[in-house]
DNA sequence: ATAAACCTTTACGCAACGTAAATGTAAATA
DNA sequence: TATTTACATTTACGTTGCGTAAAGGTTTAT
């Protein structure tokens, strides 16, 4: 009937160091302390115990079980039903993850058998996964899944030329938008050529150009810090630039 | 093109002290450090950067991204491989979770209504979950699952009364053993009378008595450290004691 | 009597940072 | 220009739920 912690703990299959634990932090308390220091654990203790293991298993952090354990009064319904719904969300995450790891071996899988297409493949899926890390809540957001789907359907279905075109579509504009800053002039013949540039850079992303939509995404180009600062990696004030160029560009603004 | 370490940490999404620790567990270095030693960051970094948190999305531990991103000749399909298995384990151990919470909240909700009742159920399904995870896995192997099911089928369909005989039985049980053990003869009226006891007990679980079945528990019961540790509470050797009473009991050990 | 097997407390270690604290540097404003 | 503000740095403790020595006292077994 009365239990040294190592008995207890055999019998209850935790380790000793558990229940010295479960009593420092006043979670389970021993009976009594005998002549010599030790604790000794009473049938009182066990099922309390038991109690302890039975929420632990539900994922119930220690904090939260002392208050259902101590306290009859504690509302455990309302708090199983917090916990359920936090195990749900998690669950919904882990589903996301496993969606993802298994898209990524996939995509890893194939570059094995035809390396440098697949490779290109991993490639694209990497672009569309990071873009929608980093930017997918708002730009979902702006303009509706569905232009979003659609987009990112379309990188999937590029051609390797297709995407090596785009990627040095990019990096051209970069570089005109440097030169065409230094001019100083958004309706010059260097920054109007970058604006050009990024109408066709954007016409692989959509299927339906419109010059209200360009000069939105450069408006976003400012607002947006993060897209601000890939455009201001050289110049402080790159992304306005860029954004009065198009304007200028779209006809929507007189220069 | 080159970045502090806040401005990383807004391009990135993460805390200015996330790249600091990066940088003290050499998963990812600055390229240089300046005058004012001001870590500097490339886009070189950036880069890798963004690998690093697309393998950090997928939960993979910092030790396992450090070699991923690190050696290219690392074999990262099957660290994925092994990663996706750790989350589909997650995620079956996930559902048996809820699973149980809502039977333990189900179970709670009815107790409002007919509070003893259900608190007997809940107690028995308790019961049912605390066997399975103490002996689930061992006894499972020895006996079978179906064996084990159709065991915490009985269970929960017992009425209170039953639930009470047997509550009552392992008690009395327990007393008839400690009384027996004290004649020190496993072949004497007292041990007999518990081992009698003990089998009709074992019926409120079994669908099928047989005294082979009866003599592997009572072996168990020995060898078993837990099972022992329960019959061994008052006397040492009271479950090899026990086991000697149902070998004679069952006519497969002669006195 | 001595060893084996318990018990005790103290305290560092783990993962991946959060959060001061104390101090130096750069940029913005009065 | 002086001062505030906003950065940067390092050091170091806190988080969760124990695992794992280390150093020592107690009980039990041989």
């Amino acid at each position: 009937m009365e239990y040294t912690v190592q008995q207890l703990a055999k019998l209850a299959g935790v380790t000793g160091r558990t229940l010295r634990y479960y009593d420092e932090i006043g979670i389970l308390k021993p009976a009594r302390i005998n002549s010599s220091g030790y604790r000794i654990y009473g049938s009182k203790e066990v099922d309390k115990l038991q109690q302890i293991l039975f929420y632990r298993e539900l994922e119930v952090d220690l904090e939260t079980i002392k208050k259902i354990v101590n306290s009859p009064s504690f509302d455990d319904i309302q708090a199983l039903k917090e916990h359920r719904e936090k195990l749900l969300a998690k669950r919904m995450q882990l589903d996301l993850l496993i969606a993802n790891v298994e898209k990524t071996l996939a995509a890893k899988k194939g570059r094995i058998i035809m390396s440098d297409k697949e490779k290109f493949e991993a490639f694209k899926q990497q672009l569309i996964d990071e873009n929608e890390r980093k930017y997918g809540k708002e730009i979902r957001e702006k303009y509706g899944d569905e232009q979003v789907d659609r987009s990112n359907q379309k990188v999937k279905n590029m051609t390797p030329e297709q995407y090596a075109e785009v990627e040095r579509l990019g990096q051209e504009i970069l570089d005109l938008l440097d030169a065409a800053f230094l001019t100083g002039d958004p309706a010059g013949e260097l920054a109007q050529k970058a604006a050009d540039l990024h109408r066709q850079w954007l016409s692989y992303f959509w299927d339906r150009y419109t010059k209200e939509a360009h000069a939105g995404v450069a408006q976003m180009y400012v607002d947006d810090e993060r897209f601000a600062a890939y455009y201001e990696r050289k110049h402080p004030g790159a992304a306005k630039f860029f954004r009065d160029a198009i304007l200028i560009y779209t006809g929507l603004k007189n220069n």
